[in-house]
DNA sequence: CATGAGCGC
């Protein structure tokens, strides 16, 4: 630090000769405990800008499944009676949550594997099973293909004008399709989000604040406990039949469900199923209601 | 009770 450090930043008044025609800030206390700030400055072009910043209260509050936190409070028994609160650690080993994590990288996982001798044999025997991905050729089945969500099998139409097969040998040359711009309806080629789907050309039929949606295939289902997550709905209703989409409305600063949740199905008929059968079904203590769900608002 | 996000041009 040299004797320049006698200027203290905190001095520095080159603010607001100009505030004199700006509106005074503001200070708005919301209903939820939040606050609003409405401030107004000139930016370097000499521009009025007005800010608007909310902010919100972190509430340090731990969010703990109810019964959990029941169960902690139960009172030890037999050997461990008067041992204290919480699990005792040369009696108790605590479990850990395991989550399951597909790897995005196991693709180069799999190319590794090719060093190894027992690999390459299981490659030849692939290869004389003559096992061949329908979507880009290569040597898996086509429902381990890295393009299944991103191409349509070779010989399936797209929609697009179809032209003659493209001689697509391996994995390496259907990735460079993929990202080529050639061969936009070409078979086995990349499908444009838009295009995907069994709806065909319905490109311009998109409208309103958040795309348009299908929802004929869509429940509503109300009743739905806080505590519930969305993978244990689609666990519930998978059975219907492909369910393609779980929605379950969360409170954002507290992250507890808010009581109501969308579940989408591939199938009309596995929805009225679904709707059948889950109308009146408990779930976390409460009665779930299940019905077809209304265009949204 | 309850009809779905948030990104940023």
């Amino acid at each position: 630090m040299s004797n320049q450090a006698k200027h203290d930043w905190a001095d520095d008044e080159e603010v607001d000769e100009v505030a004199a025609d700006l509106p005074p800030p503001q200070k708005i206390t919301n209903k939820d405990g939040s606050t609003t700030m409405i401030e107004y400055h000139i930016d370097d072009n000499g521009q009025k800008v007005k800010t608007t910043r909310r902010i919100r209260l972190i509430k340090h509050r731990e969010v703990v499944n109810p019964r959990v936190a029941e169960r902690k409070t139960w009172s030890k028994f037999g050997e461990s009676a008067k041992d204290g609160a919480g699990p005792a650690g040369d009696t108790t080993s605590v479990g850990e949550n395991i989550i399951f994590k597909p790897s995005t990288t196991w693709r180069k996982d799999a190319k590794d594997e090719s060093k190894d001798p027992n690999a390459l044999a299981m490659k030849d025997k692939l290869k004389d099973k003559k096992v061949k991905c329908r979507i880009c050729n290569g040597e898996h089945f086509t429902t381990r293909c890295p393009y299944k969500d991103t191409m349509t099998p070779i010989g399936e139409t797209t929609g697009g004008p179809g032209s003659a097969a493209g001689d697509v040998g391996d994995e390496a040359s259907a990735a460079a399709a993929a990202v080529g711009t050639a061969g936009a309806g070409k078979k086995g080629s990349y499908v444009p989000p838009a295009l995907r789907g069994d709806r065909a050309g319905a490109g311009e039929r998109m409208g309103g604040k958040y795309g348009e949606r299908d929802d004929l295939a869509t429940l509503r289902v109300t009743n739905v406990s806080e505590m519930a997550e969305e993978s244990e709905l689609r666990d519930m209703f998978e059975r219907f039949g492909r369910v393609t989409r779980v929605f379950l409305a969360k409170d954002r600063d507290t992250g507890l469900a808010k009581g109501f949740a969308f579940i989408s199905f591939a199938d009309r008929d596995d929805a009225v199923k679904a709707c059948d059968k889950m109308d009146g079904w408990g779930f976390k203590h409460l009665i779930l209601r299940v019905e077809f769900a209304k265009k949204a608002a």
